[in-house]
DNA sequence: CTACAGCCTGACGTAACGTCAGACTCAAGC
DNA sequence: GCTTGAGTCTGACGTTACGTCAGGCTGTAG
């Protein structure tokens, strides 16, 4: 009668099989979050294959920060399949080894600086603590987009789940914050780090498109607004930032 | 009459400085972890740079999962400067950033296998769910030393503080795991896996005795009695790998 | 002189489990 | 057939590292 086939794990070796704890597994069946397939006439919990995928999810989002309330909203609306959890698993780990990369330079700076036996240089050493701390944000969207803009993305809303959204603006608030970096740098739109940058965006851009027209579709319409938005209202990013990505953009069509 | 020189803050003004919160910053004062280095006649607090030194290295160490409870002690009995604070924080970043790269490859293993429509690898899963958990272990040490190779350790103890000496540990056991695969995979000494591998060790050898000839001293003592080891002791790792080490290293020197 | 932003000290709240306690299950051994 | 030990269950309280008020000073700009 049901469908769960393949090999039932008890808590104790599923949870040796995922490298979590028993408790935890208790702690997601209370919260509701991952109930296991089925029960033995005991009352022992017993886990299936998809558990195991939705254990991976689980791990993913609570990766990228958010609490277990939200995961549990999300997932219910809203089940990714094993190659979307994977996409986006590489996604989110390539963005916090490019944070990484960045403490790493930044430490290396501030060992320059005191090799040299200098002065201390405060922005290296808060980008290190910063990215140290590595917390859950999640307080840019919060703090850029107002409502009125938040409903103009509401036809979006049906196909991304938000919290998604949410994260990909944390994305793109660290590659802007890059490229305008790169732009007051005077950085040449031609170089191999402007290229770099370039490669970031459009491939941010197909991620959260993801080669849907109908989303691509609803983010022109957002972005054609951008000149009518209040003046109050903080734009994502410079327009120098903008130019600087399409300078970039077709320097490498030419090359 | 007191040293505390150069522009001190206030409150808010230093978090913003170094990206935490007030509320933090209260909280470490509060635990003794991180006492102003002054206090205005009304009770403000005033932070100066050797505060904010400090707030480096308890980010570092809490960066590699230890308790700010073991982090005061471990401060108070043992003050690193800031260039060892440097020297641990890329340490403990690069680290970080080799066990993303495994959890990328490990997700291309599994996207692989999901493309061609094969069984869910479970090996690879649980990778991802390790190195995207990442907790704290630490219990690594305690399984596997006794108190016995405790005390043969002791001599070090008043060198290196322990939480550091654990951490290490740590990170040995992450290599010596990749080294056991590689040997019973019939990884080739001289290919260029296996010299990566040996750098590794020999770096990870040369951050722990750190030129102190007088800990080098000790490990060596320490290895030395493996031989002596009682054999339900399991052994860091086994003969076959540290036979494999040896050769690769070898066969750099040849090559 | 009065706002009002910023600081203080408790004190309670929270997230994601850890850690018992007390009772049940079950395959193995005597 | 009974015990034993490893594993499981459900509460329920503990813990870490803060978040979030509440109630009350401070200090400076208008």
């Amino acid at each position: 009668m049901n469908k769960t086939m393949g090999t039932l794990h008890r808590a104790r070796e599923f949870a040796g099989l995922t490298g979590v704890t028993v408790r935890t597994l208790h702690h997601y069946d209370r919260l509701g979050l991952l109930k296991p397939s089925g029960r033995t006439a005991a009352g022992y919990r017993l886990y299936g294959e998809r558990d195991f995928a939705r254990l991976q999810q689980i791990a993913t989002l609570k990766f990228i920060g958010l609490p277990l309330k939200q995961i549990k909203g999300l997932l219910e609306r809203n089940t990714l399949d094993l190659a979307a959890t994977l996409r986006l698993q590489r996604e989110v780990i390539e963005g916090q080894r490019r944070r990484l990369d960045m403490a790493l330079r930044a430490i290396e700076r501030a060992e320059r600086v005191v090799a040299t036996g200098g002065e201390p240089d405060w922005e290296a050493f808060k980008k290190i603590i910063e990215v140290i701390n590595m917390q859950n944000d999640m307080e840019w969207t919060d703090k850029y987009y107002s409502e009125e803009a938040k409903e103009k993305l509401a036809g979006m809303r049906d196909r991304i789940p938000p919290e998604v959204i949410e994260q990909g603006q944390r994305d793109w608030a660290e590659l802007i914050g890059e490229v305008e970096a790169a732009v007051s740098a005077g950085v040449d739109p031609a170089s191999e780090r402007a290229q770099s940058l370039a490669a970031r965006w459009s491939k941010l851009i197909g991620a959260f498109t993801g080669g849907d027209p109908a989303i691509s579709e609803g983010l022109n319409k957002l972005y054609a607004d951008k000149a009518n938005w209040p003046s109050a209202f903080p734009k994502p990013y410079s327009d120098e930032a903008g130019a600087f990505i399409c300078q970039a953009a077709a320097a490498h069509k030419k090359g």
